[in-house]
DNA sequence: TAGCGATATATCCACTTGTACATATCGCTG
DNA sequence: CAGCGATATGTACAAGTGGATATATCGCTA
Protein backbone atom coordinates (compact mmCIF):
# COMPACT_ATOMS: atom_id res chain seq x y z
CA UNK A 1 0.00 0.00 0.00
CA UNK A 2 1.51 3.24 -1.00
CA UNK A 3 2.08 6.02 1.75
CA UNK A 4 0.87 9.06 0.68
CA UNK A 5 -0.63 10.03 -3.07
CA UNK A 6 -0.57 13.60 -1.64
CA UNK A 7 1.59 15.85 -0.05
CA UNK A 8 0.02 18.12 2.47
CA UNK A 9 1.97 20.96 3.15
CA UNK A 10 1.51 23.77 5.52
CA UNK A 11 1.50 27.72 4.72
CA UNK A 12 2.17 30.39 6.50
CA UNK A 13 2.20 34.21 6.43
CA UNK A 14 1.97 37.06 8.02
CA UNK A 15 1.52 40.82 7.45
CA UNK A 16 0.96 44.12 9.05
CA UNK A 17 -1.98 46.41 9.49
CA UNK A 18 -2.13 50.02 10.30
CA UNK A 19 -6.06 50.90 11.64
CA UNK A 20 -7.13 47.83 9.92
CA UNK A 21 -5.50 48.63 6.61
CA UNK A 22 -2.76 46.04 5.11
CA UNK A 23 0.39 47.70 5.15
CA UNK A 24 3.41 45.65 5.07
CA UNK A 25 3.14 42.07 3.91
CA UNK A 26 5.48 39.31 1.54
CA UNK A 27 4.41 40.75 -1.59
CA UNK A 28 5.56 44.46 -0.88
CA UNK A 29 8.69 43.45 1.15
CA UNK A 30 9.53 41.32 -2.59
CA UNK A 31 8.73 44.66 -3.93
CA UNK A 32 11.03 47.03 -1.71
CA UNK A 33 14.00 44.33 -2.21
CA UNK A 34 13.42 44.81 -5.95
CA UNK A 35 13.55 48.28 -5.75
CA UNK A 36 16.66 48.19 -3.58
CA UNK A 37 18.14 46.33 -6.03
CA UNK A 38 17.13 48.36 -9.47
CA UNK A 39 17.09 51.71 -8.25
CA UNK A 40 13.67 52.17 -10.01
CA UNK A 41 9.82 51.10 -9.55
CA UNK A 42 9.20 50.50 -13.32
CA UNK A 43 11.98 47.99 -13.20
CA UNK A 44 11.46 46.20 -9.89
CA UNK A 45 7.91 46.04 -11.40
CA UNK A 46 9.27 44.04 -14.48
CA UNK A 47 11.35 41.75 -12.58
CA UNK A 48 8.28 40.45 -10.58
CA UNK A 49 6.09 40.43 -13.45
CA UNK A 50 4.16 43.41 -12.11
CA UNK A 51 2.57 46.04 -13.38
CA UNK A 52 4.37 49.53 -12.78
CA UNK A 53 0.89 50.88 -11.75
CA UNK A 54 -0.02 48.43 -8.95
CA UNK A 55 3.91 48.50 -7.84
CA UNK A 56 3.07 52.24 -7.70
CA UNK A 57 0.35 51.80 -5.73
CA UNK A 58 1.27 49.48 -3.25
CA UNK A 59 4.24 52.05 -2.77
CA UNK A 60 1.56 54.64 -2.09
CA UNK A 61 -0.34 53.05 0.45
CA UNK A 62 3.09 52.12 2.18
CA UNK A 63 4.09 55.52 2.37
CA UNK A 64 0.80 56.87 3.56
CA UNK A 65 0.45 54.56 6.47
CA UNK A 66 4.30 54.67 7.09
CA UNK A 67 5.36 57.20 9.87
CA UNK A 68 7.77 57.80 7.51
CA UNK A 69 7.65 56.95 3.91
CA UNK A 70 9.77 53.73 3.09
CA UNK A 71 10.35 54.82 -0.48
CA UNK A 72 11.48 57.81 -1.86
CA UNK A 73 11.01 58.46 -5.90
CA UNK A 74 12.34 61.36 -8.10
CA UNK A 75 11.13 62.16 -11.57
CA UNK A 76 13.33 63.35 -14.33
CA UNK A 77 17.32 63.31 -14.10
CA UNK A 78 20.22 61.99 -15.94
CA UNK A 79 18.36 58.54 -16.09
CA UNK A 80 14.69 60.41 -16.47
CA UNK A 81 14.33 59.30 -12.13
CA UNK A 82 14.01 56.44 -9.87
CA UNK A 83 13.41 55.32 -5.87
CA UNK A 84 15.15 54.11 -2.84
CA UNK A 85 14.53 52.70 -0.38
CA UNK A 86 14.76 54.91 3.09
CA UNK A 87 16.39 53.18 6.07
CA UNK A 88 13.18 53.13 7.66
CA UNK A 89 12.04 51.21 5.16
CA UNK A 90 15.49 48.60 5.11
CA UNK A 91 14.61 47.89 8.24
CA UNK A 92 11.45 46.93 8.15
CA UNK A 93 12.44 44.82 5.23
CA UNK A 94 14.61 43.13 7.89
CA UNK A 95 12.39 43.44 10.64
CA UNK A 96 9.70 41.13 8.70
CA UNK A 97 11.97 38.80 7.20
CA UNK A 98 13.43 37.88 10.58
CA UNK A 99 10.22 37.54 12.42
CA UNK A 100 8.96 35.71 8.68
CA UNK A 101 11.67 33.11 9.18
CA UNK A 102 11.40 32.42 12.79
CA UNK A 103 7.53 31.89 12.24
CA UNK A 104 8.38 28.98 9.39
CA UNK A 105 10.69 27.37 11.76
CA UNK A 106 7.94 26.27 14.53
CA UNK A 107 5.80 25.92 11.50
CA UNK A 108 8.33 23.23 10.15
CA UNK A 109 8.56 21.39 13.13
CA UNK A 110 4.62 21.12 13.86
CA UNK A 111 4.65 19.79 10.58
CA UNK A 112 5.99 16.97 11.79
CA UNK A 113 3.36 16.45 14.44
CA UNK A 114 0.69 16.87 11.80
CA UNK A 115 -0.29 13.12 10.54
CA UNK A 116 -3.85 13.85 9.32
CA UNK B 1 4.07 64.26 21.56
CA UNK B 2 1.81 61.60 21.36
CA UNK B 3 3.39 57.96 20.93
CA UNK B 4 1.45 56.81 17.96
CA UNK B 5 -1.88 57.81 16.78
CA UNK B 6 -2.00 54.77 14.57
CA UNK B 7 -2.18 50.94 16.01
CA UNK B 8 0.13 48.60 14.23
CA UNK B 9 -0.96 45.07 14.15
CA UNK B 10 0.41 41.81 13.81
CA UNK B 11 -1.66 39.19 11.72
CA UNK B 12 -0.72 35.69 10.90
CA UNK B 13 -2.89 33.26 8.99
CA UNK B 14 -2.04 29.92 8.59
CA UNK B 15 -3.45 27.23 5.86
CA UNK B 16 -2.91 23.37 4.68
CA UNK B 17 -2.62 23.08 0.63
CA UNK B 18 -2.86 19.17 -1.04
CA UNK B 19 -1.04 19.47 -3.82
CA UNK B 20 -0.76 23.24 -4.27
CA UNK B 21 -4.65 23.72 -3.91
CA UNK B 22 -5.72 25.05 -0.52
CA UNK B 23 -7.59 22.67 1.40
CA UNK B 24 -7.85 23.83 4.81
CA UNK B 25 -7.56 27.23 7.00
CA UNK B 26 -9.22 29.57 9.56
CA UNK B 27 -12.60 29.95 7.40
CA UNK B 28 -13.50 26.16 6.88
CA UNK B 29 -12.32 24.98 10.38
CA UNK B 30 -15.21 28.44 11.75
CA UNK B 31 -17.67 26.54 9.01
CA UNK B 32 -16.96 23.66 10.57
CA UNK B 33 -17.39 24.11 13.87
CA UNK B 34 -20.64 25.79 12.57
CA UNK B 35 -21.62 22.29 11.27
CA UNK B 36 -21.02 20.57 14.49
CA UNK B 37 -23.11 23.18 16.26
CA UNK B 38 -26.15 22.79 14.02
CA UNK B 39 -25.93 20.04 12.39
CA UNK B 40 -26.59 21.24 9.06
CA UNK B 41 -24.80 22.95 6.43
CA UNK B 42 -27.54 25.67 5.92
CA UNK B 43 -27.87 26.95 9.00
CA UNK B 44 -23.98 26.61 9.79
CA UNK B 45 -23.99 29.02 6.50
CA UNK B 46 -26.63 31.40 7.60
CA UNK B 47 -25.10 31.84 11.31
CA UNK B 48 -21.75 32.91 9.30
CA UNK B 49 -23.36 35.13 7.09
CA UNK B 50 -22.57 32.85 4.08
CA UNK B 51 -24.08 31.68 1.45
CA UNK B 52 -24.99 28.08 1.33
CA UNK B 53 -23.65 27.58 -2.02
CA UNK B 54 -20.20 29.09 -0.76
CA UNK B 55 -20.28 27.26 2.30
CA UNK B 56 -20.89 24.11 0.04
CA UNK B 57 -18.65 24.52 -2.35
CA UNK B 58 -15.87 24.72 0.62
CA UNK B 59 -17.44 21.27 1.82
CA UNK B 60 -16.60 19.41 -1.55
CA UNK B 61 -13.34 20.84 -1.88
CA UNK B 62 -12.68 19.70 1.59
CA UNK B 63 -14.17 16.22 0.66
CA UNK B 64 -12.20 15.83 -1.88
CA UNK B 65 -8.87 16.52 -0.64
CA UNK B 66 -8.73 14.92 2.57
CA UNK B 67 -8.04 10.92 3.06
CA UNK B 68 -11.78 10.60 4.80
CA UNK B 69 -14.33 12.96 4.50
CA UNK B 70 -14.69 15.26 6.84
CA UNK B 71 -18.35 15.91 6.24
CA UNK B 72 -21.25 13.73 5.49
CA UNK B 73 -24.22 14.83 4.41
CA UNK B 74 -27.89 13.88 4.11
CA UNK B 75 -31.20 14.75 1.58
CA UNK B 76 -34.28 14.17 2.87
CA UNK B 77 -35.38 12.74 6.56
CA UNK B 78 -37.27 13.69 8.84
CA UNK B 79 -35.47 16.92 9.36
CA UNK B 80 -35.18 17.28 5.68
CA UNK B 81 -31.33 16.12 6.37
CA UNK B 82 -28.48 17.32 7.47
CA UNK B 83 -24.80 17.38 7.67
CA UNK B 84 -22.28 15.61 10.30
CA UNK B 85 -18.78 16.25 10.65
CA UNK B 86 -17.02 13.03 11.02
CA UNK B 87 -14.56 11.45 13.64
CA UNK B 88 -11.74 12.65 10.75
CA UNK B 89 -13.15 16.41 10.65
CA UNK B 90 -12.86 16.75 13.90
CA UNK B 91 -9.46 15.59 14.53
CA UNK B 92 -8.03 18.06 11.93
CA UNK B 93 -10.26 21.16 13.55
CA UNK B 94 -8.19 20.35 16.86
CA UNK B 95 -5.20 20.02 15.45
CA UNK B 96 -5.14 23.20 13.36
CA UNK B 97 -6.62 25.34 16.45
CA UNK B 98 -3.80 23.36 18.58
CA UNK B 99 -0.99 24.72 15.78
CA UNK B 100 -3.02 28.04 15.42
CA UNK B 101 -2.95 29.17 18.75
CA UNK B 102 1.07 28.38 18.94
CA UNK B 103 1.55 30.32 16.43
CA UNK B 104 -0.49 33.34 17.91
CA UNK B 105 1.56 32.73 20.85
CA UNK B 106 4.97 33.19 18.92
CA UNK B 107 3.34 36.45 17.10
CA UNK B 108 2.72 37.88 20.64
CA UNK B 109 5.45 37.67 21.66
CA UNK B 110 7.69 39.16 18.23
CA UNK B 111 5.18 42.19 18.64
CA UNK B 112 6.89 43.33 21.54
CA UNK B 113 10.55 43.80 19.68
CA UNK B 114 9.04 45.25 16.68
CA UNK B 115 8.53 49.30 17.00
CA UNK B 116 8.50 50.50 13.79
C1' DT C 1 -49.53 10.89 -0.95
C1' DA C 2 -48.83 15.69 -0.33
C1' DG C 3 -45.73 18.61 2.23
C1' DC C 4 -41.68 19.99 4.67
C1' DG C 5 -36.82 21.11 5.14
C1' DA C 6 -32.30 20.48 3.78
C1' DT C 7 -29.03 19.04 0.22
C1' DA C 8 -27.48 19.73 -4.58
C1' DT C 9 -26.81 22.51 -8.73
C1' DA C 10 -27.30 25.96 -12.53
C1' DT C 11 -27.72 30.64 -14.11
C1' DC C 12 -27.35 35.52 -13.88
C1' DC C 13 -25.47 39.71 -12.05
C1' DA C 14 -22.71 43.05 -9.04
C1' DC C 15 -18.29 43.92 -7.26
C1' DT C 16 -13.52 43.68 -6.91
C1' DT C 17 -8.89 43.27 -8.82
C1' DG C 18 -5.55 43.58 -11.99
C1' DT C 19 -3.94 44.47 -16.75
C1' DA C 20 -3.33 47.12 -20.83
C1' DC C 21 -3.05 51.25 -22.84
C1' DA C 22 -2.66 56.18 -23.16
C1' DT C 23 -0.87 60.44 -21.59
C1' DA C 24 1.18 64.08 -18.80
C1' DT C 25 5.13 65.62 -16.20
C1' DC C 26 9.67 66.20 -14.71
C1' DG C 27 14.90 67.18 -14.97
C1' DC C 28 19.14 66.11 -16.87
C1' DT C 29 21.87 65.71 -21.32
C1' DG C 30 23.59 65.98 -25.92
C1' DC D 1 15.79 73.13 -26.71
C1' DA D 2 14.48 68.63 -28.21
C1' DG D 3 14.73 63.99 -26.51
C1' DC D 4 15.14 60.36 -23.21
C1' DG D 5 13.62 57.57 -19.32
C1' DA D 6 11.24 57.16 -15.25
C1' DT D 7 7.50 58.80 -12.27
C1' DA D 8 2.54 59.89 -11.96
C1' DT D 9 -2.30 59.23 -13.24
C1' DG D 10 -6.71 58.22 -15.78
C1' DT D 11 -9.68 55.17 -18.34
C1' DA D 12 -11.38 51.12 -20.20
C1' DC D 13 -11.48 46.23 -20.35
C1' DA D 14 -10.82 41.14 -18.78
C1' DA D 15 -11.19 37.76 -15.16
C1' DG D 16 -12.15 35.84 -10.96
C1' DT D 17 -15.28 36.00 -6.67
C1' DG D 18 -19.19 35.90 -4.43
C1' DG D 19 -24.30 36.82 -3.87
C1' DA D 20 -29.05 36.30 -5.23
C1' DT D 21 -32.29 33.50 -7.25
C1' DA D 22 -34.53 29.47 -9.04
C1' DT D 23 -35.20 24.66 -9.25
C1' DA D 24 -34.66 19.66 -8.63
C1' DT D 25 -34.15 15.92 -5.45
C1' DC D 26 -34.50 13.22 -1.47
C1' DG D 27 -36.74 10.71 2.71
C1' DC D 28 -39.41 11.09 6.64
C1' DT D 29 -44.02 12.50 8.47
C1' DA D 30 -48.73 13.72 9.07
Amino acid sequence: MKRTNKSVEIHVRCWLEVNGIKFFGPGRVDLLEKIIEFGSISKAAQSMNMSYKKAWGMIEEINALARTPFVIARKGGHAGGGAEVTQAGILAVRSFKRLNKKISLLVGKESELLKL
